[in-house]
DNA sequence: AAGACGAAAGTGGTTGA
DNA sequence: TCAACAACTTTCGTCTT
């Protein structure tokens, strides 16, 4: 059976892509999107009758009674080559102590990794269904800690802020407009934190992020103050004179949006205030008046041209 | 009285020596 | 590592509707 799929990543470009009939999907190996699931399974141990099999049984790698049955109880092999009477023992049997005690060793590490990755998608799954993030989200930034972790990159960090970091990379590459207040919100942590991870890991993964601008905010926006889409015309078009006349650039793209809503809402008449939208926009009154003043100025300017 | 406006001082993050 | 800096916030008094 041959399957004709995308050859290029819709994010970076990039060609190589890495078809995984085992779970079920497209993945990019370069920025780690999932950019397709729910491929033909073929595999008939591991078939996903449903969603819950799906996630548990292909993504975790690790079932979840893996971590129940160890509990944190693990076993150590002395490093000394002697019987427990204190003997000193045959040679070839020592020999084998060291092997056991090597692959032990090994084996551990594993258990570790894995413990820790149950541990973070579980956190991760935990808050995004707090914000209803869709599931291609959820498993690309599963793919992006699964890397992160084969790197070593999250030994000494709180798997916290790393999943919660995961999570937001996974948003904004996969165009699933999010702030990290938002994120911070339902992680039970501060912003500050995740920020950190989040850089910490666009670094180290060279995973190439596209920058939010403000029309990402403007849908949002328009919706949660419940706005027609008259609305909304109106707001695209002041941010696409604003981003011409480069009033845009090094502003924070909240405050741009909200300026742009507000801008639309007197326009409109279905007028709201500033407090309103600087509530949802999460910026300050006197932001928005700033960005609004500047474009009230330059398109005024621009339209008697 | 509520909303809009703007000045001034404060805050947290980035940059460049 | 530290100071300078830009963007944004906080606070508060004044103006407008």
């Amino acid at each position: 059976m041959s399957y004709a799929g995308p050859t290029r990543c819709p994010n970076c470009g990039s060609t190589n892509l890495l078809r995984d009939p085992e779970q079920a999907e497209i993945v990019c190996t370069r920025c780690g999107l999932v950019i397709e699931t729910d491929l033909m399974d073929y595999g008939p141990e591991w078939r996903a009758f449903d969603d819950d099999q799906r996630t548990d049984r292909v993504r975790v790698g690790a079932p979840i009674t893996y971590t129940i049955h160890d509990k944190g109880l693990t076993t150590t092999i002395d490093w000394r080559d002697k019987a427990i009477e204190g003997k000193n023992i045959t040679p070839d049997k020592r020999a084998q102590i060291r092997r056991m005690r090597k692959w032990h060793r090994r084996i551990r590490i594993y258990d570790a990794q894995e413990r820790n990755l149950a541990n973070a998608l579980s956190e991760i799954t935990r808050i995004a269904d707090k914000l209803s993030i869709p599931k291609n989200v959820i498993e690309t930034a599963a793919v992006i800690y699964r890397r992160a972790i084969a790197l070593g990159l999250v030994r000494g960090r709180s798997i916290q802020s790393m999943a919660a970091a995961t999570l937001y990379i996974a948003c904004r590459t996969c165009g699933h407009v999010r702030t990290l207040d938002e994120i911070a919100d339902a992680a039970g942590m501060n912003k500050k934190e995740i920020g950190r991870s989040f850089r910490f890991l666009v670094n180290e993964l060279g995973i190439f992020v596209p920058p939010l601008t403000p029309k990402d905010y403007v849908a949002r926006l328009l919706s949660r103050l419940r706005m027609r889409s008259e609305a909304e015309e109106i707001a695209y078009k002041t941010l696409e004179y604003a981003s011409q006349l480069r009033l845009t650039s090094g502003r924070g793209p909240m405050g741009i949006a909200a300026a742009a809503v507000y801008v639309a809402s007197v326009l409109t008449g279905e007028r709201k205030t500033q407090r309103e939208i600087a509530e949802f926009a999460r910026v300050t009154e006197v932001t928005i008046r700033n960005r609004y003043k500047s474009l009230v100025k330059n398109i005024m300017f621009e339209v008697h041209l």
